[in-house]
RNA sequence: UGGGGCGUGGCCAAGCGGUAAGGCAACGGGUUUUGGUCCCGUGAUCCCAGGUUCGAAUCCUGGCGCCCCAGCCA
């Protein structure tokens, strides 16, 4: 047996020793979304694992609907699974199957267990399958159909699909054993009647598989060796084993389960997520705020970003909570190397820089990205009148900080070193512009002759070359780390989006209108968002720089 | 009280009987025309208690704690 990789997790420990001891040629996975709704962060730890899993050792990975319950599933949301997955950088190839394709092999096979009497059906109502279901600690009743003839079973279950019988009013059981300690063992359900059209099969059918009976004869029709899936299925792999050993399958898929991602500051549930959608509190499934592959997308995280933050978090069996700074780290790291800088003032207070020549524009040169020098330069216009970030002035400064204050200098960015000389005040005595001298020798922002230092280096848009435009902050949808999803409208953080208005941004910013990401000097990484017009560019936050200062700040 | 699973530094996570990787975060320090980046440095004896062994996070026994399961959802 080979030696272990180190950082290699236990499912490719699984693949590597199944491959080297010859119980397997080949790897095929799959990745078996139920097209119910958005998928989420979580599915994208599924899906790197599936596919990567997959590539890593030269199989490959299926993408496989399974749409078992069309009650609840739509071709928007099959659309939309397609679409993220293949964003995220995976591709399935000719390997696109659905459970539905099955349905006619399943149904023949359901009638292979009932001519076992492995299979029966049970006339009881919802209420008395629960109640003789037993509990945790009391083994269950047997069903007083259990004892039907294969020939009745038989009758009645051609009859279902036939679809003689109303919604609810039998179901197909597997015949294994109601005292069984694990519950998915009393005899679970195989076949539901349910007259309601299927995305993909229409009205053709009036009963339809459950999970757990479709679910492992898919995979072993598919060829599936690896069938991975989250550790709330453990339970149900012996069912799952019971199926595959007492049915003519073409091959014996095996079934590993890990832990699913939990992440602070988010909710990973289909239920709150679809709800959240419907009630209103986002704007929909691709909101920037949103844990879905689409809002993350929308919010400007590449995906290489989000492929580095799954591999980041490893594949184990304990269950976890991610902090939060776990997603952001990867996002800044490819961000830093590959986003444009570019100037932008959000809460721009004018400067008016009394010994510039009134009227007078230069052009000064601004690098693009100090981490890749390929990414070249360009001009931004200097003026008189500026805007600077109001954060950045106060009247009265506070210990350590070392920006613009009465009587103290910084430098522009690639401009120049500027003095505070005056302080402009309405009414109310707030600020509305700041007085200031320049030094024309500290020009492209260099360190004058005389070798003066400046503590900070401020970021600035000319009022002459601005750009008005909207800036959305996008936070934490949750303020608490750990929301409850049972009661999540409690929850949600109400300063999740700040729209910022009047926003400052140099030309360059809103000169492409192509959605690639751009750093926002000393601010964060940030996207054109689909929302922009032409007379109001709108930008969505991405995440936001490291800030040390604030950090300080905000411990006193 | 039945069945299944899990417990390694604040978080994620390696380790597979030979004397605790790595990443994130935090905190110091250096560089810096982004209080960014980058660079350097700082922290654990492995849930607890016994046992086996020359030697245990790794094996055994007994505790403790946490998670999942009683849908005709997946």
């Amino acid at each position: 047996m080979p030696a272990r990789e180190p950082g290699q997790d236990f499912i490719r420990d699984i693949v590597t020793s199944d491959l080297a001891g010859g119980r397997h040629k080949t790897v095929v996975t799959r990745f078996p979304p139920e097209p119910n709704g958005y998928l989420h962060i979580g599915h994208a730890k599924s899906i790197c694992l599936n596919f990567g899993v997959a590539s890593e050792f030269g199989g490959h990975c299926n993408l496989r609907f399974d749409d078992t319950n069309p009650a609840k599933e739509e071709q928007e949301y099959i659309d939309a699974i397609e679409r993220d997955v293949r964003w995220l950088g995976f591709d399935w190839g000719d390997n696109l199957f659905h459970a539905s394709d099955y349905f006619e092999r399943l149904y023949e096979w359901a009638e292979v267990l009932i001519k076992a009497g492995k299979a029966y059906v049970d006339d009881q109502t919802h209420e008395e399958m629960r109640a003789n279901r037993g509990t945790l600690t009391e083994p269950g009743r047997d069903s007083p159909f259990r004892g039907r003839s294969v020939d009745e079973n038989l009758d009645l279950f051609r009859r279902m699909r036939a679809g003689e019988f109303p919604n609810g009013a039998r179901v197909l059981r597997a015949k294994i054993d109601m005292a069984a300690g694990n519950i998915n063992l009393r005899d679970p359900v195989m076949y539901r009647i349910l007259h309601a059209p299927h995305p993909r099969t229409g009205t053709t059918w009036s009963i339809y598989p459950s999970y757990d009976y479709a679910h492992g004869q898919s995979d072993a029709i598919e060829g599936v060796t690896h069938s991975l899936c989250t550790l709330e299925f453990a339970d149900h792999k012996p069912l799952y084993d019971w199926f595959i050993d007492n049915l003519p399958v073409p091959s014996k898929p095996h079934q590993y389960e890990f832990a699913r991602l939990n992440l602070d500051y988010t909710i990973l549930s289909k239920r709150v997520l679809t709800q959240l959608v419907r009630d209103g509190h986002v704007s929909g499934w691709d909101d920037p705020r949103m844990p879905t592959i689409a809002g993350i997308r929308r919010r400007g995280v590449p995906p290489e970003a989000l492929r580095a933050f799954a591999a980041s978090i490893g594949v184990a069996r304990a269950d976890s909570r991610v902090d939060y700074a776990m997603f952001e780290h990867p996002i800044r790291e490819l961000l830093n190397k590959t986003a444009s800088r570019r100037m932008a003032v959000l809460r721009p207070l004018k400067v008016v820089i009394e010994n510039y020549p009134e009227g007078q524009v230069e052009e000064l040169d601004a690098i693009n990205n100090p981490e890749d020098e390929a990414a070249g330069s360009r001009k931004v216009t200097f003026g008189r009148e500026i805007f600077i970030e109001r954060d950045d002035f106060m009247e009265v400064p506070a210990k350590k900080f070392f920006r613009l204050a009465p009587g103290q200098e910084v430098r522009l960015r690639y401009a120049y070193f500027v003095k505070c000389t005056g302080v402009v005040k309405d009414a109310s005595g707030e600020v509305t512009e700041l007085r200031c001298t320049y030094d024309p020798e500290t020009r492209g922002g260099n360190t004058p002759p005389d070798g003066r230092k400046v503590k900070a280096t401020l970021h600035w848009v000319s009022a002459a070359g601005a750009v008005p435009a909207e800036v959305r902050l996008v936070n934490h949808l949750f303020a608490n780390p750990n929301p409850d999803a049972g009661n999540f409208a409690a929850e949600l953080n109400p300063n999740s989006l700040e729209v910022l208005t009047g926003c400052m941004l140099e030309a360059a910013a809103v000169a492409s209108n192509e959605a690639a990401p751009m750093q926002f000097e000393r601010q964060g990484y940030f996207v054109r968002d689909r929302d922009s017009t032409p007379g109001n560019p709108v930008f969505v936050r991405t995440v936001g720089l490291k800030d040390s200062f604030a950090r300080a700040v905000a411990k006193g």
